[in-house]
DNA sequence: CAAAATCCCGGGATCGTTCCCGGGAACGAT
DNA sequence: ATCGTTCCCGGGAACGATCCCGGGATTTTG
């Protein structure tokens, strides 16, 4: 099958040279003539030699191949931070593979086996919905492996971050929500344990307190389970005494999924409710009315952390850090009360 | 970095035996003694020996990872075609290195050679719009590496194929137009160097055909430039004299558009103008009108063309096979005419 | 002109694993 | 007692590239 593979002995015996001139030849080092040198890029060329990445890996002892956990590529947000990554790590000649977690804490326990196994040089990891306690990764910790986490974190672990400014987006969203008129605002919120959820509820309750309005616990949802429809808090939360006139939603799909349902109601957006989605997703735009969302800088997230990655692999000591990025409120008719006033 | 990783020749000293001896224990030969064996293996679960996948790749000549070659990871359909394959991959204990030809023929040209200097064992492609001569593929060929195309395939090359039925799924989706009552349908096509947009226009054109429609080519749209909004040519088909009754677009992204701009101009859907879309986004169904859509499983598609590509890994003179999956066609309110009578 | 420095190059070890080959011990059969 | 089997196991050569070491040939220096 790659019997036919070209190696340096084919370019040493046809030239009549050791392996090793060859060798040196192509990494361009000085101790071989300059003659020497152009006869043996030549043949390459004409052969077309590749050095065999697996030998050159192994005598390097390292696999040239950094590992990406994610919770779901089929995410858009996923999807766009996965492309930051691979600008990156081709310029660097490296490659990744990767894997999904499918928000399961077992399956990312897996992930990471797999992972150590195939001795990848570093990871990049979103941690999944039910992960909470996230010791699993000290294990590669331990083999002085790095890791960087993105937008998914989690405190308990001393390793590099990459994340959006959670907190000054939720603050920002919220604000933007009063500043239209809302005075009862709920917020659909993430899993608890994951730092990002917690920070956007903070925001949130921050942004509401600032401003002297009533912190109703009851208009603060976890949404439990990820794939849950959004059908079951919406009616609740309208079937309240006193329904919100604002919605700041975790993403896009709740978002779309809650406005869905409102309309269904009969109820204006956003003249009764006003809705904020979070990451914009593509399609956003388009809804009636179109939704007003935190674009979350995906591409950008990944590339900090394929940057910061590769910092910690070219110098083993460099100390965990963690980056903010800024996030962008874009502003839609789902939430421009004052329009309709 | 890596120092501290237990090597075969670790166990064979503290076992006092010899690495040949403990590489046949851990590959659970026969030759060994079941208490030699039992000790190695309990040592090696003790320091918790994985054999370094580097090493055994080098030794077995092959690298046990595949190619994947996507236009664009962050499309839902080759996210999903991803999730797919990975399964029936990670079954095999393979790993997938994945890249984005971004549409662009130079940019998937890169692909393939990096591929190929990565020694993948087989390679996974969907090509990219630009791509009309797809001979770059030869060179991977020519190196009895098997390569397997899915939904976006080309005639060029004697390879196994997985595909969507393509022509079927493009009559029905007309065939219900026409069955709801429209009479001048359009339809927004792929670029046809492709295989597949080129089945989607057969099957259009023979639907329109068969029901003794008139086949208007200024109905026909070539949506040359992937990125494009898709406002020109929404505008451009409204501005007709008879404009289209229908619209059957090649993907939900367009669909969509064209419905937000369709409600710019104060028409009504599906009354004045039924649409149907293709793939079947997730938020489809939550727009207004909910979007008919073609559902092309696209985990399946990528689950079939793994599964097809391992079979040619494991046997190097299977001859090449097509394989065509059935979509469905989901019927919402964009398309429902006949509710609205 | 001899000694030293310089320039090129080959030999061989190395990375960690697998696998072929052959050797020694135990055992039963002749 | 000798031979042929069977059963375990070790030695050593791969896999392909890199790199240290040292040696011969040429050039420079005193």
């Amino acid at each position: 099958m790659r019997g036919r593979r070209i190696r340096i002995k084919d370019l040493a015996d046809r030239l009549s040279l050791s392996t090793s001139t060859v060798s040196r030849a192509l990494a361009g080092h000085s101790d071989v003539s300059a003659e020497t040198r152009q006869l043996v890029n030549q043949l390459a060329d004409e052969l077309n030699y590749y050095p065999d990445p697996i030998a050159v890996n192994l005598k390097q002892r390292k696999s040239n191949v950094i590992g990406l956990i994610v919770p779901n590529i089929d995410n858009r947000f996923f999807a766009k931070a996965l492309t930051g990554i691979q600008q990156v790590v081709s310029q660097h000649a490296y490659n990744i593979i990767t894997s999904q977690s499918n928000e399961s804490l077992e399956i990312e326990k897996k992930n990471v086996e797999v992972m150590m196994a195939n001795r990848v040089d570093g990871l990049i990891v979103s941690l999944a919905r039910e992960t909470i306690n996230a010791q699993h990764f000290n294990k590669i910790l331990n083999t002085d492996t790095p890791i960087v986490f993105f937008d998914r974190v989690n405190e308990g672990l001393d390793t590099s971050k990459v994340v959006i400014d959670d907190y000054e987006a939720s603050y920002k969203a919220v604000k933007h929500l009063i500043d239209e008129g809302c005075r009862r605002i709920a917020h659909i919120a993430g899993p608890p344990n994951l730092f990002n959820s917690r920070k956007r509820l903070e925001g949130y309750k921050d942004a509401i307190r600032d401003h002297d309005l009533y912190l109703d616990k009851r208009l603060i949802i976890f949404a439990s389970n990820y794939q849950q429809d959004a059908k079951p808090y919406t009616k609740s939360l309208l079937s309240l005494n006193s329904p919100p006139d604002g919605i700041f939603a975790l993403n896009d799909r709740s978002a779309i999924q809650i406005m869905y349902y409102i309309k269904q109601e009969g109820l204006k957006i956003p003249q009764d409710i006003a809705i904020v989605g979070f990451n914009n997703n593509e399609l956003s735009q388009y809804f009636d009315p179109p939704l007003s969302s935190v674009e979350s800088p995906a591409e950008e997230l990944g590339q900090s952390a394929a940057e910061l990655l590769f910092k910690h692999i070219e110098n083993e000591n460099l100390p965990p850090s963690s980056k903010v990025i800024k996030s962008n409120l874009i502003v839609r008719d789902s939430s421009l009360r004052s329009k309709y006033l």
